[in-house]
Order: structure tokens, then sequence, then C-alpha cells
DNA sequence: ATTAAATTTAAGATTTATTTTAATGAATGC
DNA sequence: GCATTCATTAAAATAAATCTTAAATTTAAT
């Protein structure tokens, strides 16, 4: 079994999706984390391992317990994919760029 | 089989990012977008139907030839979700935002 | 009309992912 | 120590995704 294992694969999942929104704001446990979803425990057990093994959460144990915390520096992968393809759609994002080059060039 | 077919699972086989990113520049026809790959032809269709069933591609047939060219709209999507972690990471974009508050409330 | 070219569709095999129940491990509290 | 709590790992079933060969479809060319 050659299994894959990167961001693109890991945001795939609609549950993940959700369980990187939900840890965005503060660290959770494990059991904090499950609670919100209908699955099984270890469904999302295996779940916070996918993403942690691609780079997304990081674990932190305190005692018994482990804390999940988002790297979102990580997210940048999938922020440098779909780069050139942003040129194509946002307006605000290309004028920022214009402006931002104008305000570099002057100071 | 209930299949998922949303953009952000098309986006996680990287011969699918590959062929986004083939086409973005321009509008190329299936079987021009298969020369670039050592997976057969049907391969590669399966995916081009993919990409165009979640609206990421789309088909203009000229003649026997069918060209696919991006719908880069679509990628919104993904930027989307990536959004509130962009912030985590992102100086750069937080700069920018900051200048575009500033530019805004002087014209 | 035939043949050739560009592509897709079908069918089926293989590989990967996902989920569940049951079992295991490790820290906490009485 | 022993039971409880928080969480993972193992094993196995189910579901989904991917790839290939062969057949079909559609348009163009001779």
């Amino acid at each position: 079994m050659n299994l894959r294992r990167d961001v693109f694969q890991a945001i795939a999942d609609p549950t993940r999706r959700a369980i990187l929104l939900l840890v965005a704001s503060q660290a959770l446990t494990a059991g904090a984390i499950a609670a919100n979803f209908d699955t099984a425990r270890p469904t999302v057990s295996k779940h916070l391992q996918i993403l942690t093994e691609c780079e997304l959460l990081e674990q932190k144990q305190n005692g018994r317990e482990i804390y999940y915390h988002i790297n979102a520096q990580k997210m940048k992968d999938v922020a440098d994919f779909i780069e050139p393809f942003r040129q194509m759609w946002d307006d605000r994002f290309n004028k920022l760029e214009a402006i931002m080059k104008n305000y570099q060039s002057k100071k």
C-alpha cells in the first residue's frame, strides 16, 4: 500500500477540512474535536493522524490529553498552487498588488 | 458507489494539478494534454472529465477536437477555504490589507 | 463509401481510503 | 493497586478512486 499523504490529499476530505477550521482559532484535544462529529472516535483519530503526518496539525501532549494545534504555515503549499489562478479572477488582489508596488517604489 | 466530485477532491490528484497548470496559460485539446503524461489516453480523458464535472475546466468542441480551457473562477472555492489560515502566516498579505484599508478611506 | 483521427465510454482489475469494533497503552484519582 | 479516562493502534470490512485494454462514437479526409 502506497499512501499519498500530502496537503492536497489531506484537505480533500470534508471532515478533515472541518477539523482544520475548528482548530484554527484554538488548540483542542482529540476528544473535544471528536465531539463535533458523528463518526466513531478512532475515525477522528485517524483523520488527526493524517493531518499531523502532512504537518497541517501538530500534537502537544499534556498528561493524557493530546492537544492539536494548527500549523497554518503549511497551508502555503495550497496557496502557492492556486496563486497562478488567483490572478485570473481576483480583481481585488490585483489592485492590492498594484498599490503595493506603488507603495514600495515610493518609500 | 457514492462519488465525491468537488474542487478539493479534484485537486487532490497530482496529475490533475499538472493538467490545470498546463491549461492555465492556454486552452489545449485532450490529445495535446495527454501527450504530456505517461498514462494511457483514457486515463487522461477520465481526469479531464472529473475536472470538467467540478467546473474547473470547460470543454469547447471544435470539429472532432475538444479544447479544454480553465475556469479559474472556480478555484475561488479553494481560496475561500484557505483564507482564514492565510492571515496566520502571510505578513505580506496583512500588509496589503492594511494599505488597502488606508487607501479606501482616503479616496 | 471507406478509412483514419480524436476522443470518450464501458468493463473490469488493482490500489487507496475510510470506517468500524475490539484491543491496547498510558496518565489520573481514589 | 485498581478502576477510570483520554486516546491510539490493529484488524478487517466497505467504499472509492485510478488505471488499463477493448469497443464505440463522431468528424474529417480521400
